[in-house]
RNA sequence: GGCUGCGUAGCUCAACUGGAUAGAGCACUUGACUACGAAUCAAGAGGUUUCAGGUUCGAAUCCUGACGCGGUCACCA
């Protein structure tokens, strides 16, 4: 069967050659869905057609509206308005669509294409707990692999971890000190959330300590002699805090010692360091099952941050990049517009980028994707312009095929999270809110009461997270947006247990109706409007998950879910479907509940959201 | 300052990539449950799309400039 699209756009330019003999290329046929507040579901502009046609725009309608009502047997009436042409599918042609296709459970998923996709997101360091901002990537990243997984894509989710560096020597330190051997078993605290506790005990700490030594004549010497532009002592402090640990601070030297001894492999240390990331990786774990994902591979920064020097001194050996008298290694991007970027320090030590690098092909190496997608934020989009371009230059064989999912940062009412200011809103807690308004909502409600306790525990689980997920993910990726916690989330209105409720709904009918026979169904003739209107979105599902993926934007899923459902409601409220005039009537709108479920069912699933059979 | 992204209802977000009278939800006002589930539906009010020019049949969208808010400009990650 051949697409509406196309369908339409051939007999138009059919039609363009039959009425005025004049051939049209691509541009001047645009056509689009119609808008809600007039007759049929697709238009045709005409004003793009006057210059060939050489008429005016209405007349143009009125006479292609005539042939295609004439010669496509799909299009059963046609209205004119101004340069818009509007035409109204046939209803056979819906509802054969209707119970040949979208009824099927998997209905909008192409076959398999054979080609890897390997996603990446998440990618935290281990001396903190997840948060709000994490929440989104890893909402986002999952979304994305599934909806690539969706539309045929052998897809691979990946994550990086940050477990090496200063920072989780802070907390190794901090537990060391002060820790008296305990373990997050015997204090009783998650384990990811208790080493974020030591970190925040060494700042802690720390500050102490500073605000301790600016009292002394020490200090008091270096505010005078190195406060060019004449700071307050409060703001030259602040800026000085770097400096300080790495100079003068006991806990600073501390925490470098250790990180040197880690380098060095010092066994105890090692030890250390193992136990802390361990606990830490307990509870990433935990988290990351509640939020339901998974990953096919963790990579560990501790075991890839030598990769990539190789690849440079390929570089160096093509003529890519040039090597300075010192030994560093830098390549030139001024062409491309990115300026100079260092890739080897003089000593010969990689960087940030070199790593990036060299995680690329080891990707490549272990998964034979030749798509890589990068979940990660937007304030990183310079860093993966100037990857991708140097992966392009070295013609490595997946360099076409790499995406940064740049997304912005998630905002309080109040501004930016600031851990400074202890306003980051931490995912597990966020977590347990979502479901606990979930609770308190559900106490008024009936539905559910006759259910074990577990399984309404169970439903509740599924809309809190819903509620969640949906808020987020219904936001367009590149957008930097604002969430507020307080409020919770909502659980009416453009959110994900609206588009449960109305999944609900399909089900319920259907217990309901038993086993019915649906034979009679084909010959259900009159759709009413919402009927029409359902179908026709019903039809438009696989493209658009083929759009949402070739943009990598799940949100494009989020909102056409939305749309679905609210449909289903109206439809619901305005037609009976078990006591409907026919039997024709009562077969085809179970059918297309059944259908309508499906596809919300098939949507939010890529989402990452689950559906409950009632609420 | 250079580069870069953004600016749409009181608030949170859309607008099929240049198309019709800029749409939803929240909040506010009003109506609908003895009917397949009211976590629902229907209606009202809410806008000079930051501003000023330009391009054309047609601009929230493209171009120029101004204003405002981010991000980024390490041999850090």
């Amino acid at each position: 069967m051949t697409a509406l699209p196309q369908l339409i756009e051939s007999g138009v330019r059919a039609g363009l050659q039959a009425l005025y003999g004049v051939a049209a290329g691509g541009q001047e046929i645009t056509l689009q869905s119609t808008r809600k507040e007039f007759d049929g579901e697709y238009t045709v502009v005409t004003f793009p057609l006057t210059r060939l046609a050489r008429k005016k725009p209405e007349e143009i309608g009125a006479d292609l509206g005539e042939y295609l009502k004439r010669e496509v047997k799909e299009i059963k009436d046609f209205n004119v308005i101004k340069g818009f042409l509007n035409l109204v599918v046939e209803d056979a042609f819906y509802i054969d669509f209707l119970l040949d296709e979208a009824v099927a459970p998997d209905f909008g998923r192409p076959a398999p294409n054979g080609e890897k996709v390997v996603v990446e997101f998440a990618s935290p360091n281990t001396n903190k707990p997840l948060h709000l901002g994490h929440v989104r990537n890893i909402l986002l990243g999952w979304a994305t692999s599934q909806l690539l997984k969706a539309t045929g894509y052998d897809v691979s989710t990946v994550q990086i971890v940050n477990d090496r560096g200063i920072a989780i020597c802070k907390s190794m330190l901090a537990w060391e000190r002060f820790g008296e051997g305990t373990t997050p078993a015997k204090a009783g605290v998650k384990a990811d959330h208790f080493v974020g506790e030591y970190y925040v005990l060494f700042e802690t700490r720390f500050q102490e300590e500073y605000k301790a030594w600016q009292h002394t004549t020490e200090a008091h010497s270096i505010f005078r002699e190195n406060n060019p532009k004449d700071l307050e002592e409060k703001a030259f402090w602040k800026g000085y805090k770097n400096t300080y640990f790495n100079t003068h601070s006991e806990f600073g030297q501390a925490a470098k010692e250790m990180l040197l001894r880690w380098e060095e492999g010092e066994e105890e240390t090692v030890a250390l360091w193992n136990r802390m990331n361990g606990w830490v990786y307990e509870g990433f774990d935990e988290t990351y099952r509640r939020i339901g994902v998974t990953f096919d591979k963790v990579y560990y920064e501790s075991q890839t941050y030598l990769l990539g020097k190789d690849m440079v001194e390929g570089g160096v050996d093509k003529g890519v990049f040039y090597r300075k008298e010192d030994g560093s290694v830098f390549v030139d991007l001024s062409d491309a517009k990115l300026d100079e970027k260092a890739l080897l320090r003089g000593d010969g030590t990689s960087l940030y980028i070199t790593q990036d690098l060299g995680t690329a092909r080891l990707r490549y190496d272990d998964f034979g994707a030749t798509r890589m997608i990068y979940t990660v934020g937007d304030e990183q989009n310079y860093h993966f312009q100037v990857l991708f371009e140097i992966l392009k230059r070295l013609e490595e064989p997946y360099a076409n095929g790499l995406f940064h999912l740049s997304y912005g940062m998630v905002d309080l009412p109040t501004g930016r999270m600031k851990s400074r200011e202890g306003t980051v809103v931490d995912a597990d807690d966020l977590m347990d809110e979502v479901v606990q308004e979930a609770y308190q909502s559900s106490l008024e409600r009936e539905a559910t009461s006759e259910l074990s306790e577990e399984d309404r525990r169970e439903i509740i689980r599924k809309i809190g997270m819903a509620a969640l997920k949906f808020q987020i993910i219904k936001v367009g990726p590149q957008k930097r947006m604002v969430f507020d916690p307080k409020e919770s989330v909502d659980l009416q209105g453009q959110t994900g247990p609206y588009v449960q409720n109305a999944y609900v709904r399909t089900r319920a009918v259907w217990r309901k109706a038993g086993e019915p026979d649906l034979s009679s169904a084909r010959s259900y003739t009159g759709l009413e409007p919402t009927e029409r209107e359902l179908i026709s979105q019903l039809y438009a599902y696989p493209t658009l998950l083929r759009d949402a993926a070739a943009s990598y934007d799940p949100s494009l899923v989020a909102m056409y879910s939305y749309e679905l459902a609210k449909n289903l409601h109206r439809f619901w409220h305005d037609v009976s479907i078990l006591s409907a005039d026919t039997d024709a009537a009562r077969a085809f709108r179970l059918s297309l509940c059944r259908a309508v479920g499906n596809v919300l069912k098939s949507g939010m699933n890529i989402l990452g959201i689950e559906m409950p059979d009632r609420m």
